[in-house]
DNA sequence: TCGCAAAGTTGACATTTATCAAGCGGGCCT
DNA sequence: AGGCCCGCTTGATAAATGTCAACTTTGCGA
């Protein structure tokens, strides 16, 4: 692996505090392997042989059960998945395939496993990191159970909002995924968006512009313990 | 705090390996509350000033938003919970109260900080805690988007059976709060019931029993990666 | 530039789930 | 024992969401 690689990963809050012998016995079995898009990286039920560590490009955490199929989460660099799996040894819960072109690292669990014991500072990045993720989905099951779909959406939007700094921007993904996303079909997405119009949201393509958003606001009632995805 | 209690907490996976004066530091600012039931003990947004571990009894995990409320999880002895809010010292996401008479123990959050910062066994302890928590609220939220009440309902059945060893057995809950907790309406619940019934399940109040297993499991469809609370 | 394939949209309809109101029934207090 | 409260059930209805099929748009490669 390169040295740019390996400075990238060191800039991780997982690993930026660790020891500087045990970081190079961590990255000495690690390597960079380059996806094209729409490719299955990892499968749920698969033993956790690697941390993954996106550095380019993008990666759909999904789940399938009995023929049906719905994206979880959107990895984007620079951060890792499946790291409880990875720490407990235990099968994934989730399958990730690569969205686009995407460059990963790859971590043998068995070295994040053995340095992880002996590594305090790890330890604890591994802490601070579980904490967060836990955290997230929490909120996202909270969504699911006290919001309608057209509630989750307006959510999201404003979330994105909040994150481009922006009323006007671009869906980050493909409607069809979002609405998988949202736990919905791209069918009843389609009505939201058209659904929202009178709450301030105009919709073009994957353009999105909200042009009212007191109104949007008022409608989607926002709140920091589900849609405040820093803490 | 009685030595007796000491030694319960002692026993818990999650500070079973960590130093003794560590420990002793731990519990020297923790106490023993009880509390009737339906007793409020934590609030959604209230900084996590203690971590909470229930010696006896059981707590409903809940949360609120726009009027409408859900039951996230059930705690039963001898557990911990809101342990990633304390060691991140963020707001607690959820809230917790009572479900009966209970015993639980409190242990200041900072104390706990500052003790898994020096104390790697803890910290070791808390990494596998935080990611058997993460699994969980996965597998519920893959549980939520992937099968509709009814299945959802019957995979809890399942779990049950598993659970106990027994295919008759009583609910661990009021219906209304199981409802709550597989997101439904307590009437649709009764409904669900009712459309188990050529599936092989049998109600009686709160008790049940699978009569033929076989059919249920072969509607059910569990599936570890959603239904196995152990890994 | 054309044309195809895939994504997105729309309408009609079905299913799932919630809501509301009424009635049932068990536990419990007096 | 009587009566009442509360949780549960049931039925009627409404709302939310999914399904299916047809159509439109978009992006992209021949």
């Amino acid at each position: 692996m390169s040295e740019g690689y390996k400075q990238e990963i060191r800039n991780l809050e997982l690993f930026t505090d660790m020891d500087e012998a045990n970081f190079r016995a961590l990255v000495r079995g690690a390597y960079v392997q380059n996806f094209p898009p729409r490719i299955d990286l990892i499968h749920e039920n698969d033993p956790p042989d690697f941390l993954h560590v996106i550095l380019s490009g993008s990666v759909d955490l999904f789940s399938v059960w009995n023929g049906r199929e719905t994206s979880m989460a959107t990895v984007r660099p620079v951060s890792t998945f499946i790291l409880a799996a990875s720490v407990r040894n235990l099968p994934y819960l989730m399958s990730a395939r690569t969205l686009e072109k995407s460059r990963i690292a790859l971590i043998p669990s068995q070295d994040v496993r053995e340095v992880f014991a002996r590594d305090s500072a790890f330890a604890q990045a591994i802490v601070a990191e579980l904490a967060q993720c836990y955290r997230s989905v929490v909120k996202n099951a909270k969504d699911l159970k006290l919001r309608t779909s057209f509630e989750r959406l307006a959510n999201y939007l404003l979330r994105q909002q909040e994150r481009t700094g922006d009323v006007a921007f671009d869906l980050a993904m493909e409607k069809r995924r979002l609405a998988s996303f949202l736990g919905m079909t791209p069918e009843n997405l389609s009505r939201a968006f058209k659904g929202l119009e009178p709450h301030g949201v105009k919709v073009d393509g994957s353009r999105i512009v909200i042009c009212d958003l007191a109104e949007l606001t008022r409608y989607a009632k926002p709140n920091p313990l589900i849609d405040d995805y820093a803490t």
